[in-house]
DNA sequence: ATTACTTCCGTAGCTAGGTACGGAGTCAAG
DNA sequence: CTTGACTCCGTACCTAGCTACGGAAGTAAT
């Protein structure tokens, strides 16, 4: 369950993740990332799992979770209290499927945007937030 | 092309879209929403296309848009300059995939893990991170 | 026309999420 | 064993996106 080679300083993992050594340090802080022990008072190591957990904060924060639900999704891979962690899981879920139905709606009416800008080249009115109102009905 | 009837104050456009009057404001101010002109100093009157409007910039925030992006998108709704409102949408369109894409990773693996925790009960590891960083690979 | 509730407007303050800085310690190369 | 690059750590500062405050002025009901 280790990481087979723990090579990367800090400096690395930015590079390997292109997120800031001050931003990783930052995550330390706020326990979204784990800080190895350094050994006697020398320089962290990191590995491949940090990359994986970092790459994963960023994805999702492009999505639109905020740091702390992210940690909330973090603790779920813990894999320890199954039990918490399905009801957790079971509310995320929820979030994403609301938030897939959401863009498609979006995606939806940019593209027969662009379709018909294509289309007629003309003036014509693009109803994005008319045709997103008709379809968003739940919260 | 008007509405049919502006007859909220900006107090009823808060209630009416669970905004706050402060950020329906700060809006105006950075031009996500018009600020209709006031007869003679007086009060300012709203309608459904602003609520409309609202909603829309709400929802999309909460998929992962910041202001600025959401004000390229509602510049594309004005239906002018079609040309560069389909380079836009069409860019915007990418993003939104994209979104849609990884968000449906992320489903993939909640339900998986909430399936396994129902199945099993046990101390089973759930790999959120790992799932996602196999099904990521381009940016 | 007084009272109570808003609106308007400017400005100040707040939280989340970083980003920058500075001094001391570590490490690898020459 | 010194030089140069990097790490560590604390603290300060910054931007985005609100949120609160306070005084003047509008408006609605009594």
């Amino acid at each position: 369950m280790q990481d087979k080679l723990n090579s990367l300083t800090i400096g690395g993992l930015a590079k390997a993740t292109t997120v800031h050594v001050e931003t990783i340090r930052y995550y330390q802080r706020l326990g979204l990332l784990p800080e190895p022990e350094r050994p006697l008072g020398g320089i962290r190591r990191y590995g491949s799992s940090d990359i994986d957990r970092l790459t994963f904060v960023k994805t999702a924060q492009q999505l639109g979770f905020s740091l702390n639900e992210i940690s909330d999704l973090l603790r779920l891979e813990d894999g320890s209290h199954c039990q918490d962690a399905s009801v957790l899981a079971e509310h995320k879920l929820l979030d994403v499927r609301e938030k897939i139905h959401r863009l498609k709606q979006i995606e939806k009416v940019l593209s027969e945007m662009v379709d018909r800008c294509h289309a007629h080249q003309g003036n014509i009115t693009c109803p994005l937030i008319s045709s997103l109102h008709a379809g968003i009905t739940g919260t």
